[in-house]
This record gives C-alpha cells, sequence and structure tokens, in this order.
DNA sequence: ATGGCTAACATGGTTAGA
C-alpha cells in the first residue's frame, strides 16, 4: 500500500500538478492539505474520474483537508471529536483495513503569539484522539504537514532557526508527546540523504539554495510502521512552474 | 533589512502562510 501527503496550497491551482503527479506515482491513499475550497467547490468529479473515493473537508481560503484512495473510505470522520474548532484541519477514514488520519498542524505563526497557544492546545487535543483511535485501530497511520522539524537536521540551518516557531521546544516537545503514545516517523526508520526537506519558502530562492524544512511526516502505529518498506519525499513537483511550496511525502507498506 | 513569494479576496492592498 502506497501513501503519500501533499500540502498544495490550494487544490484549484494545483489540481494539474497533482494529476500529473498521480499518474506517474499512482497512490493507493493521497492526503492533502491546504485546500483552500469549500466542499460545494471541491473538483469531485475530477477526481473520481482518475479512478480515486475521496472525501473532503474544506472551507474558504484557508486550510482545508481531504483524503484520495483507490479503496472505498469508511467512518469519515472531519475534526477532532470533542475539539470545538472552526477551522477545518482534520479528516479520518478507514481504508484497506488501515486508519489514516490527515492532518494540518496549524502555523503557530510566532512564538508565544494567540496562534501558537492554539497550535500547543491542538496538538493536546490531536494526542488524546490519536491515543483513542490507537485502541481502536492497531494499523493506524497520521500522516500531514505537522508545521513542526523534529530536529535540527531537519533544519537548513538549525542556527538560524533556533527557538523560533517550527523548531521551538515546546512544539518539539508536544510532537514527542504525540510519537510516545504509540507512532513512529516513517521516515527516520530508513537510510536518508543529508538536509532533506520537505518545505522551502517561495522567497530567497529557498528551494534551489535547498534552505528548507522537513515538516511533512508520515507517522504510523508500531504494527503498520514495522511493515513500512520505503519513505521518501519527492521533491520533482517543487520544480515545476507554480509549485506548491510543499513537495509530497511518500511510504510504502507491505501489507 | 523581520523583507524577499504566493494565494485568496479583491480589483489595491491586506492577511496568512512557514
Amino acid at each position: 500500500m502506497l501513501l503519500a501527503t501533499w500540502n498544495v496550497n490550494s487544490l484549484r491551482v494545483r489540481l494539474p500538478h497533482l494529476k500529473d503527479w498521480l499518474a506517474t506515482n499512482p497512490m493507493d491513499v493521497v492526503a492533502l492539505q491546504e485546500t483552500k475550497l469549500p466542499d460545494t467547490d471541491f473538483p469531485m468529479d475530477e477526481i473520481e474520474t482518475l479512478g480515486l473515493h475521496v472525501a473532503f473537508s474544506g472551507q474558504r481560503t484557508y486550510n482545508g483537508v481531504a483524503i484520495l484512495a483507490r479503496q472505498a473510505l469508511q467512518d469519515v470522520v472531519a475534526g477532532i471529536p470533542g475539539f470545538e474548532d472552526e477551522q477545518k484541519r482534520v479528516l479520518a477514514a478507514t481504508i484497506g483495513g488501515v486508519r489514516v488520519i490527515d492532518v494540518y498542524v496549524p502555523n503557530g505563526q510566532t512564538v508565544g503569539s494567540d496562534k501558537f497557544e492554539y497550535k500547543l492546545r491542538w496538538l493536546v487535543s490531536l494526542r488524546e484522539y490519536v491515543a483513542a483511535e490507537l485502541a481502536r485501530h492497531p494499523r493506524l497511520v497520521v500522516l500531514g504537514d505537522y508545521n513542526i522539524a523534529p530536529e535540527d537536521r531537519d533544519v537548513h540551518d538549525p542556527k538560524a532557526w533556533e527557538g523560533s516557531v517550527h523548531v521551538s521546544e515546546p512544539e518539539r516537545s508536544s510532537l514527542r508527546a504525540l510519537l510516545a503514545v504509540g507512532l513512529e516517523d516513517c521516515f527516520r526508520r530508513f537510510e536518508q540523504p543529508e538536509k532533506s526537506f520537505s518545505w522551502w519558502d517561495y522567497r530567497m530562492m529557498a528551494f534551489r539554495r535547498n534552505a528548507g524544512l522537513r515538516i511533512d511526516l508520515i507517522l504510523a502505529s508500531a504494527r503498520l510502521a514495522e511493515k513500512c518498506a520505503e519513505c521518501r519525499i519527492d521533491k520533482a513537483p517543487r520544480k515545476l512552474e507554480r509549485p506548491s511550496d510543499h513537495a509530497p511525502v511518500v511510504a510504502r507498506f507491505d501489507i
């Protein structure tokens, strides 16, 4: 089973890239973030034409998540149950016996801001949700845009980023607490190229300089992680005209 | 120098992203 996560930064703009990418990289499951579309505008027909089932939870202008899958999606749940939130950032579904939770973690803006506090609160709720889901689903994958670089090796210039949003200790500690309930970062199960990143700023020729962060993660339960055969970042779509600032991340599971 | 791009909403300039 091949799964991918991709923050497309507007599905309206990136639909051609997504279709081209899927044509050469057929996936069983794709988790999208920042679709930036209300559900009434979701390009359902175009996705279904690709032979994919789809579930989505979106809003105008901001946020928005969607799951595309070769097989039918079962038990679709939007949001974090019990956590009141206008922002459409979470979508769960069961596909082929695997529980999939697609997450778009809040950005956090700056350390100490209201949005930062919201990010930390949000991560506590996510952790509680994941703990409950793990008890019900031994095969669980939680993938998406975490807006946290787990370690300094996931940052192009750790000195320059030290203490700032995406790398700060409260955020990293929240991520470690999430992993501690029983998830593993699939990417780090394997030897990887030095300076592997999944996001590069649009400005300052950041992609050409590989000045990026690894913030898009595929986390899997122990039972699933042990079946992980590959995990990689595909930089190719980031090289196209008018790209998303994020690259897709792919994981393959022998199930 | 706290910017630099990009997208949405708007139709010029603000908000937000990371």
